[in-house]
DNA sequence: GATATTAATGACTAAATAGTCATTAACTTC
DNA sequence: GAAGTTAATGACTATTTAGTCATTAATATC
């Protein structure tokens, strides 16, 4: 009793079993999904699964590694255009790359695994932690210390003021995440928040 | 071939076991973590553990809460003094309070519980929103309308300035429990934090 | 069109483990 | 000190499930 194939399903068989697992580890959490559960969502026997994928971890790695790379983008975004004023860039295009990342289901989903594996997985988390916090936090560094060159901030700027620009995006990011059912104005949040930091790199040293 | 007793014993044992749960919970993450690591680690039989707790599931949740209430004398000390102004409060103690929080063991063990459960006991998370975190905004509301009474803040203050007062803690915490790794100088992060927001209420509107 | 290769199936197995229960030692009561 | 109650044990079972593999249909190759 075999079945049916279309070639052109072949090539893009690890795509469409990487969709549905994800969409099974975030509803039911990695330890809970059933490799049942994803292959009847994708639409194929169970032991194709494993013809693309060593084991149920490695699959995981394949989720994650997988929806990361379709964010990065958002951190190449970021690189500062070097024309704008520090502070121009942070007042603005800044603002609205992070206003928009509480309201990315897929961000919000992903969060939700990587908080959620953790204890049991942290290579997973490093991974993350050194493709994508560790770049921005680089790009936020870079952005403060062209500001403090220009003048345009004072020049004994804490050196945790990176941390604090990205503190905004991860408290809502991460209170998304964790609280759906008590949301918060995450726009007024990030933008009051940036404001307050202005601010505060007005006073001159 | 059953087992010595001790009298003694009885009445701890419930506590016995939660203390031992919290520990493998918090090192395998619960779905992972076996009753019998839980048993076996507190020196008692498997059976045992359920003459005090129905299953599993009701042992993760004795966990959390008990977890949770030694916690709770934190968000008390919290209550405002009506005696000092509410600058002088948040420029003080509840800085201190805020930078203790990150360095405390037991509340970066349990964040991580709590972080890796959302998803499959997102009723656990919702007692610890409306326990603690709804408990702590409030009390930040409070002190903010009375500044704002006495006049040390605008009139206009933002509605969503509790959460740029939680926001400090909130990313010191998390970070440090996803991020044992990294770690930052939470004192800076939080202390600059403060300090930034008591600038920004200085605005007369 | 015959042979070889590969995609796909799903019944099966081997292991893991939550929860049970018959049994007994320790304690309590009278 | 006898009878009754309770704390505690751990071998056992019933279930669940990751991963395998013999089998077959669809392609590819010649």
């Amino acid at each position: 009793m075999p079945k049916k194939r279309n070639p052109r399903m072949k090539a893009i068989r690890p795509q469409q079993l990487i969709d549905a697992a994800f969409e099974v580890f975030v509803e039911k959490g990695y330890e809970a999904a059933r490799i049942d559960d994803v292959t009847r969502r994708a639409g194929v026997s169970k032991g194709l699964l494993y013809r693309y994928f060593e084991s149920k971890e490695a699959l995981l790695k394949s989720v994650v590694r997988s929806t990361l790379e379709q964010q990065l983008n958002s951190a190449d975004a970021l690189e500062a255009d070097p024309k704008e004023s520090a502070r121009a860039l942070m007042a603005g295009p800044l603002v609205q790359l992070f206003q928009s990342l509480p309201k990315n289901k897929t961000t919000i989903a992903l969060n939700a695994l990587l908080l959620a594996e953790n204890v049991r997985h942290p290579d997973i988390v490093s991974f993350y932690w050194e493709h994508e916090i560790k770049r921005v936090l680089d790009v936020f560094s870079g952005l403060i210390d062209r500001g403090v060159e220009q003048g345009e901030f004072p020049k004994d700027v804490s050196p945790v003021m990176p941390y604090l620009v990205l503190a905004p995006v991860f408290f809502s990011v991460t209170w998304t995440t964790l609280y759906p059912d008590q949301p918060i104005d995450t726009d007024a949040v990030i933008e009051t928040h940036m404001e307050m930091l202005l601010k505060y790199l007005d006073t001159p040293s």
